[in-house]
DNA sequence: TATCATAATGGACATAATGTCTGGAAATGC
DNA sequence: GCATTTCCAGACATTATGTCCATTATGATA
């Protein structure tokens, strides 16, 4: 049986490999068509031309494989972010431009993770923008004078989905670094309150 | 048959109201408990009192029931915006006080209409909320000075919704006029970008 | 290339939830 | 009080889920 991610063998089967990546690339392409909650595991496997039960030994549901997924992509833009970290050094929400830009070249993929049509956008992302939102606000000390960390944290990472979803969605006059230079504008403003 | 809201006679038969108040009412009780995807018809039916063939009678399905009960809501609020427009001149954005006051008077349903732990968060308050940010820029002419108007609208709307999914989840060292104090005051600056 | 281990497959199956429909009981409005 | 409308329990067909198995196909290894 010895299906798994890292363990045991460093070299993952051929087979394995393609079939989650065909089963994830599915259900990638299928959100924006129906909505995540309309679909159904036949249809992932259908368009993903594999097995039924297939599907069902490398995941436990459809829920399990939208999490891999996003987990997967969400580690890609974790590298793209800690080189873009390095090179440019301190402008105010690093986190920015990297985003921008790795929507700009996956894009069906955050149409898919942002869709606000329905019933999608995973917590794990917004999440993950709130605690890199966090690590920068408190390291600037805000919050010192009246203005509660937390409320400053939760506006700028809500502004930063609600602008990345929109942009994503109705691409793209903007390119990625006009977008990151807007809300960097925007965002900079806002929390010299 | 006849079953309708406003058709026909002015009146509606006391157990219709009575049986779409306890559905509405135990819908929106479960979503926190247990997320919206995760509610069966059934659940609601047994937390409400009702019985299962009734629901069918007054909504096609579950996402029915939700629609309905979202847009009831909708409208009391919208009434109460309307009043308090009247009241207060001429803030910046009219919307902010009055919707935090009304998730202050009925948190159980803001929580789940915002819940974040999940899969809900109804596209129509999202609209709402960013029409009404729309009017108020587009009065203000936001967008001649390189900002585009839309991108402004976006990030003030998602900031909003996000800070008062935050206040409302985490709730209530700020009262409301406090919240509406420091969102007035980082989106006020905000815009001057 | 031959061999072995492992993955993929279709089909059968039990289970659970959905949505429809019925006839009779209960309540409402007038 | 009476006619009308709603409520309800239960039966039903339909659909999707998740498990299991025997068989076939394929990648890994030597």
């Amino acid at each position: 049986m010895k299906i798994e991610g890292a363990g045991e063998r460093n070299t993952i089967d051929r087979r394995v490999a393609r079939t989650r990546g065909l089963l994830q690339d599915a259900l990638i392409a299928l959100i924006p068509e129906q909505g995540y909650a309309a679909i159904k595991v036949d249809d992932i496997c259908q368009r993903a031309n594999v097995g039924r039960s297939t599907f069902y030994t490398h995941y436990a549901d459809k829920d399990a494989l939208r999490s891999a997924t996003i987990e997967a992509h969400l580690r890609s833009i974790g590298r793209r972010r800690e080189a873009a970290s390095q090179a440019a050094g301190s402008r105010l929400f690093e986190f920015s431009l990297p985003m921008f830009e790795h929507a700009h070249a996956f894009r069906p993929l955050h149409h898919a993770l942002l869709a606000s049509s329905g019933d999608t956008i995973h917590d794990e992302l917004r999440e993950r923008i709130r605690r890199a939102v966090r690590e920068e606000l408190v390291e600037k000390r805000i919050g010192d004078r009246g203005m509660p960390a937390e409320f400053a944290i939760q506006f700028i990472a809500g502004a930063f989905l609600a602008v990345l979803a929109w942009w994503v969605a109705t691409d793209m006059n903007l390119s990625p670094a006009q977008a990151d230079d807007l809300f960097q504008r925007m965002a900079g403003k806002g929390i010299e309150a």
